[in-house]
DNA sequence: TCTGTTAATGCAAGTGATTCTCATTAACAT
DNA sequence: ATGTTAATGAGAATCACTTGCATTAACAGA
């Protein structure tokens, strides 16, 4: 259990809030989470959290490199765990089911892009939406 | 100037309101403008536009096709013309500068992707955010 | 050109997501 | 055990938009 590790690394006090946030990541179905997400999930199960502490929680983990932000359309961050292995998302306009996916070619194309146009890369962002062929998508939901 | 051919196109009445967000889009020297930065600079010169148009001209916009929205880090969406030939986009993370690409190997390589998942794809977003190691960055670029 | 219908606008109030303030409490080094 | 300091909860505040509503401007038809 590297939980208590990665708090002390991050100069954290180990604290209720945190481990309970640590502790829904790790054991949670869905492993993209808002932080009305963290908060409605602790709350349903009993645990006494304020929204503003999972704000706070969700952001200095995301500092920290525990947890990663993403910005999907729509307005609200999502958070997942840092394992380590960069990966992208696709992204369902319906359903809001997502994938995720590695491509070296495209991460080298943007190297070389980045390259080209004079830039060190720091980081980047690439989301896919499209509709999925999930039986569960309500698809029908079209204009 | 096919600004009157647009707006009729999208069923839009010519108002001034619109006029002077399509002549601001079209004379600025930055060609990505959030809703903040339309309102000040047509308040800046004399306009007297509500931040409530604003913002609706340029979900209308978007809606016709006439503007494409962009919702780069930072919450607040962005807006250029659209002219009809996608692009991504490379952010300096030290000055804001902002330049434009275009990649056919990675369009192919997402639509692969796309496909492999069983998506149908709608749209993507790509940022790529790096450092700009050009001279012809100023250090000294607002928020 | 006048005019009625309807869309567009301005203003202010309302939202949703997130952040901040501040008094209180919990961590943990001593 | 306890002092120091960080963390929390509750709610107000903020930020980027969005909406309701009364007023006004567009433009098609007479």
């Amino acid at each position: 259990m590297h939980k208590l590790k990665d708090l002390h690394q991050a100069g954290l006090k180990v604290t209720l809030p945190r481990l309970k946030v640590l502790n829904l990541f790790e054991s949670s179905e869905n492993h993209h989470l808002s932080a009305e997400d963290v908060f409605k999930m602790l709350i349903a199960s009993g645990e006494d959290v304020s929204l503003a502490t999972v704000y706070r929680v969700l952001t200095q983990f995301e500092l920290s490199g525990i947890l990663l932000r993403h910005n999907f359309e729509g307005g609200k961050s999502v958070f997942e765990l840092n394992h380590g292995e960069h990966h992208d998302h696709i992204v369902c306009l319906q359903c809001g089911h997502l994938e995720e996916f590695f491509d070296s070619a495209i991460e080298a194309r943007q190297k070389k892009i980045a390259a080209e146009h004079g830039f060190t890369i720091h980081d980047h962002s690439l989301y896919i939406y499209g509709d999925c062929t999930k039986e569960s998508c309500p698809h029908k939901h079209r204009e």
